[in-house]
DNA sequence: ACCCAGGGTCATA
DNA sequence: TATGACCATGGG
């Protein structure tokens, strides 16, 4: 079993999820924080919440008060932890000269920097970077683990980045430059985000039955 | 009532 | 390096 086949039966299922759902780069990366370990359906929400008080800008949430920002992000939970994550990243993103000065930079110093903000560690670094930046950065995340590991293309427990190296490095083989990496990591790290939320599901512990649109061992 | 969600930080050993 | 506590809302 392939990644590459692996994508091709997900897409084959569920067909393109067109991500990130967001209509600027800044509430792609806004999203990224906001989703840390909370559904995206409360994610929606604090989104709307902030597009309600013309707060999508990085400046404008730098200057309001910690519990302003907490207030408008409520419903995405931890928001405490979260208004002060969010005014460390538009810190760094203001201070940076934004999104324009940003994409000139180099991928794995753009990491670097990214993983140096409090509040944004590997998962969240490479939301931004694929879904912001486009850069071809596998994002691994515990839907991503699971599949894998029930397929036994993955231990399930390796660190994140053995993990990621793992996959960009098997994907990028079996594509041998035929295709563009981000465009197929951006994809691929939806359909099994889609294929996670209804399917792929913590329990019952399957083994290597997550790649049908329905589960067959869900029912035994 | 319980489990889960598109994680990350910090203290501790 | 690797656990465990903690953060908090909302849906099934």
């Amino acid at each position: 079993m392939s990644f590459l086949k692996v994508h091709d039966a997900l897409l084959a299922a569920y067909g393109p999820q067109r991500w990130w759902p967001a209509r600027t780069t800044l509430e792609v990366m806004v999203g990224a924080i906001l989703t840390q370990n909370t559904a995206w359906t409360n994610v929606k929400k604090a989104v709307a919440n902030l597009h309600a008080a013309r707060a999508m800008d990085a400046e404008v949430i730098l200057r309001a008060p910690h519990r302003t920002v907490a207030a408008w992000i409520r419903p995405a939970g931890y928001f405490n932890v979260k208004a002060k994550r969010l005014q460390n990243f538009c810190a760094w993103y203001v201070e940076r000269g934004g999104k324009k000065k940003l994409r000139r930079c180099d991928t794995v110093a753009l990491r670097q920097e990214l993983l140096s903000i409090n509040g944004v560690g590997p998962e969240t670094a490479d939301d931004i970077l694929l879904y912001a930046f486009d850069r071809p950065v596998f994002v691994i995340d515990a839907y991503t683990r699971r599949l894998f590991s029930r397929l036994r293309m993955a231990e399930g427990d390796e660190p994140y980045d053995a993990l990621r190296g793992s996959v960009e490095q098997n994907l990028r083989r079996e594509i041998r430059g035929r295709r563009e990496l981000a465009p197929l990591f951006n994809e691929y790290h939806a359909l099994i985000v889609r294929h996670g939320k209804d399917v792929c599901r913590p329990r019952p512990r399957c083994a290597a039955c997550c790649l049908a649109p329905r589960c067959p061992a869900a029912e035994a």
